[in-house]
DNA sequence: CCATTTCTGACACACGGTGCCATAACCTGA
DNA sequence: TCAGGTTATGGCACCGTGTGTCAGAAATGG
């Protein structure tokens, strides 16, 4: 994993040449172009003027380069959650926190929308996406654990609920381009989260 | 992707040495014993007394090893979904479904329970179930479209939730070995699959 | 015995990913 | 201006996965 943390600290040393975010745009860009597996790291390297060995340190793994703004959304789920009046309805609270935790700048939408299709249609983009789906099933079952602590089923259906609402949703927006994300993820959500268990 | 087809017509021609299913049992054991990474497409090989390059011809992705039984799961849940009375619940059709798709004999309990394990831990096996998973909800998603075609949300939720339900009953399953697969499976499912919607 | 069919193993190769190390580029203090 | 510390970079070697190719082994039927 190694993952040399490129920068983190701007005090002293060579200046960084380059930027996540910067690599993340080039790549995006190649994989929309030509495909995901037609670009290899070292196409990518050479069109942001680096060597493969760099991109590495920026991304431990090719396809990490389509999550750079994963950890970012996985931080505003969790606050959102933690946040929460605890006397509110647990549906409205993870709504508004997926809701919350999803949302991206009006300029970002087409590029957030080419990402999802992505992430959502290249079987390596999907197969590493299990390691988001996973820390968002987990903060998902911790705050369900917290609501209901003797329950053991109730953490895990609700995890494994907002993920299948988050991707349902994404799915239905990938395939109906023209409606809003936020919309589909009420929806989605709505359908799929199990009714509030009785008081403990 | 290749696939040469191994014992798929067995007229004519050299017999083949070993078997899927033989290279599954001699895979899993070594991945039990010392891990999935740590286990090297050689030592399966080598261990099963044919070349790294016939591996391949068995099984064109070392994870696929450990879904051997998967393409037979798949075809159980898509004929039972055909198979069933169309005037009855689209629930407990997709309950029965899943359940019928998913037994195994007795005897191999202990077995199915450690791949289980392996799929649900081991991080590339996570990732790459991928592929099977998108089988699963798409057979949902079918199903559903045929009990409700003019609704194009309806057949997202289902195939999510189905596939949601599974993974949180194996999840269970796998936290409460003493507890049964089915039971799990129809708890789970029946907190995750949305109700039956109004009639067309 | 020959032709056909199918499986097998060996070789070469591309690509992803990692460890190692020398070096470039910045900053600070003398 | 120079020395020393810090951080990013690039080159190299290396391993494992996965694939294309091809010669040859092992069965079948005529």
């Amino acid at each position: 994993m190694e993952q040399g943390r490129v920068a983190t600290g701007d005090r002293g040393g060579r200046p960084a040449i380059t930027s996540a975010h910067e690599l993340a745009a080039v790549a995006q860009r190649l994989f929309v172009a030509h495909g995901f597996d037609e670009t290899s790291v070292e196409d990518i390297a050479t069109a942001a003027g680096i060597s493969r060995r760099t991109f590495f340190r920026y991304f431990s793994v090719k396809a990490d380069v389509c999550f750079a703004d994963s950890p970012t959304e996985l931080v505003r789920l969790q606050q959102a959650l933690s946040a929460a009046d605890p006397h509110e309805s647990y549906r409205l609270v993870i709504v508004r926190a997926v809701v919350a935790a999803l949302r991206f700048p009006p300029g970002e939408r087409e590029w957030a929308w080419q990402r999802a299709q992505l992430v959502l249609e290249v079987p390596v983009l999907q197969a590493h996406a299990t390691r988001i789906y996973a820390q968002w099933r987990k903060a998902a079952a911790e705050f369900a654990r917290g609501r209901r602590p003797d329950d053991d089923v109730f953490p895990v259906v609700v995890g494994h609920a907002v993920l299948a609402g988050t991707l349902a949703a994404h799915e239905y927006w990938i395939t109906h381009p023209a409606s809003g994300l936020d919309d589909a993820l009420v929806r989605m959500l709505d359908l799929l989260l199990p009714p509030e268990p009785p008081a403990p």
